[in-house]
DNA sequence: ATGAAAGCGCTAACAT
DNA sequence: ATGTTAGCGCTTTCAT
């Protein structure tokens, strides 16, 4: 590999004068720059990154952190941070923290070295961690917010409001809410926006759960939920809806005509499941690339305050809810 | 950000046995490596990846580039690829070539530099510049082989085979292989394997395309498949597939009455789609595992030789195939 | 316009 | 067992 000096002695001028025809090219001589360019594209001279991190302290690269990249939900994310990532000349490198709050700990502290910044997926840390991170590392989470932290959350509970409408609107008056992960902060926005939509709407519900945000969780959730007796369930998101699905034809479970069902984040798969799933919908990629780009915002000489940013969602209606059974069918 | 400096002044001695006590503790005396080790806690110290990076010159980063991170196939191998990469201590930084040629060559030149090896998921490139960059960086292709080049390939062609021979014993005479993007390797080898197949089983196809592998693209391969009158048809991956089925759906073709349709791959989403999609499974994952693997392998000091690794492939039916329809339907 | 030299934070000889 | 020193490759004063 080339260095600065194999450029420099290849045509007979100073390290400083190949630094600065490449990084600053108006202050040397037209004559003098065109043959140092010359030798670098002859040696395909690739300044050294580490060099340059270790002069200016910054090494032009942004870590996302998420529980869990097997959730279609943080592809989208990935999706959304890496373009506008790239966009802005930086790396970004992936880490998945496996839903548990050590790990989590670990890597920011680990990744808060290597990157310049960092992006914190659903973080299942507490707050006062999560500030006291915010503090010590740039970053910006999403879909997790405190005081003093910027953060853009997706405005899922008014979604989900809409959705216990629907439902109510439908005729269900038993519903069950598929708790997630207890140290989701999203998790407890949903139950409460569940909540509050059903005082509205003058229906009961229940919380079932929690359940880790799988597939294969959704099994569960569906027998538990047919034991409950409810007519209609709305999940954490999308995942144990699909499982829940699945899990509900093996019983002979009718959907929507036994069981309505509503998922959320509409995320990969939601529109081509059977039956389509009734969900909450919002850009995750648009969410990504706003967080990104607020990460940004802190990197530059004059960071601004933590903000927040909210991104709206809406209730997208497919076939997995429909009106309430005439009759109760017996439960297996 | 507290340095080596910082640590030694904080316990009067010098950066040396700070830096030993770190990396090589048995080579300081107990009680110094304790008031050490002290400090750095106190001081929150963390070695400077860029110095350490510097030294080495090696930092602990791979690169994985992938042509779109939208395709549900390259979520499986970022998957596998990312745990193997953590479990070695390494970092990974994720790429998107966004399909095209020019921009994967830049970002192989670029990425070389930041990581110490590369992971190339279905390079767009051609031999020889997959070979020159073989030569310049360490890497490991994946679904991409060409002689001189590290790589694990999927066994998807025998696959392919066993998928027209099902055709064929459910009666089909004239399938349709939707095709893949021209520069993919992959779409060569799978359209050769169905040509095979289908000498062998005495049963005719067409090759319909070229369809950038996405959902969208689905739609017009379906349309294609209908006019070109075939009764299954077999795509280049579920992406496609899925597609298909959509517009199949929408244009009142039933699957797997009127048309059969076989994915590949089996990634996300092939098994709760509408009908759910026969296709060509691979434990994507562990090929990014594998993958990952093989590039470390490379970095140790002493480099095995190129090595192909391939990964097997079977036929997994699902609801999506069927015999083939009694009378043909009116071509709409 | 260009060169010399200091130093970013660290490790690895080489002294002591 | 510990300290001193010389770089790793680069940018950036400061001279010239």
């Amino acid at each position: 590999m080339a260095t600065i000096h194999d450029v420099a002695s290849a045509c007979g001028v100073s390290i400083s004068t190949v630094s600065r025809a490449i990084s600053r090219p108006d202050l040397v001589n037209a004559a003098t720059r065109e043959r140092v360019l010359a030798a670098v594209a002859e040696l395909d001279y690739q300044p050294s990154t580490a060099a340059r991190s270790l002069m200016s302290g910054r090494s032009m690269t942004l870590a996302l952190l998420v529980p869990d990249i097997t959730n279609p939900f943080f592809f989208d994310l990935v999706r959304g941070t890496q373009a506008q990532a790239a966009a802005a000349g930086y790396s970004q490198i992936l880490i998945d923290t496996n839903e548990s709050v050590e790990l989590e700990h670990q890597h920011i502290a680990t990744a808060a070295k290597g990157a310049d910044g960092l992006v914190l997926g659903a973080s299942r840390l507490g707050d006062d961690a999560l500030r006291e991170a915010a503090r010590s590392v740039p970053l910006t989470a999403v879909n997790r917010s405190t005081p003093g932290v910027t953060s853009v959350v997706i405005d899922t509970p008014s979604g989900m409001i809409q959705a216990v409408h629907h439902l109510a609107s439908l005729g269900h008056r038993d519903v069950a809410y598929l708790s997630g992960p207890r140290s989701s902060w999203s998790n407890g926005r949903r139950w409460r926006a569940v909540q509050l939509g059903a005082r509205q709407a003058g229906l009961s519900v229940r919380r079932l759960g929690p359940f880790p945000p799988t597939r294969a969780a959704g099994a569960a959730a569906a027998d538990a939920a047919v034991h409950a007796g409810v007519t209609a369930v709305m999940a954490f998101n999308d995942l144990i809806a699909l499982g829940v699905l699945q899990r509900l034809f093996a019983r002979g479970v009718a959907v929507p005509d036994d069981m309505s069902v509503v998922g959320c984040d509409d995320t990969f798969g939601a529109d081509f499941c059977h039956p389509p799933l009734t969900t909450i919908t919002a850009s995750i990629e648009q969410v990504g690339r706003l967080a990104t780009d607020m990460l940004l915002e802190q990197l530059r000489s004059v960071a601004p305050p933590p903000r927040v940013h909210t991104v709206p969602a809406v209730l997208t209606i497919r076939g997995s809810t429909g009106p309430v059974p005439a009759r109760r069918r017996p439960r297996h």
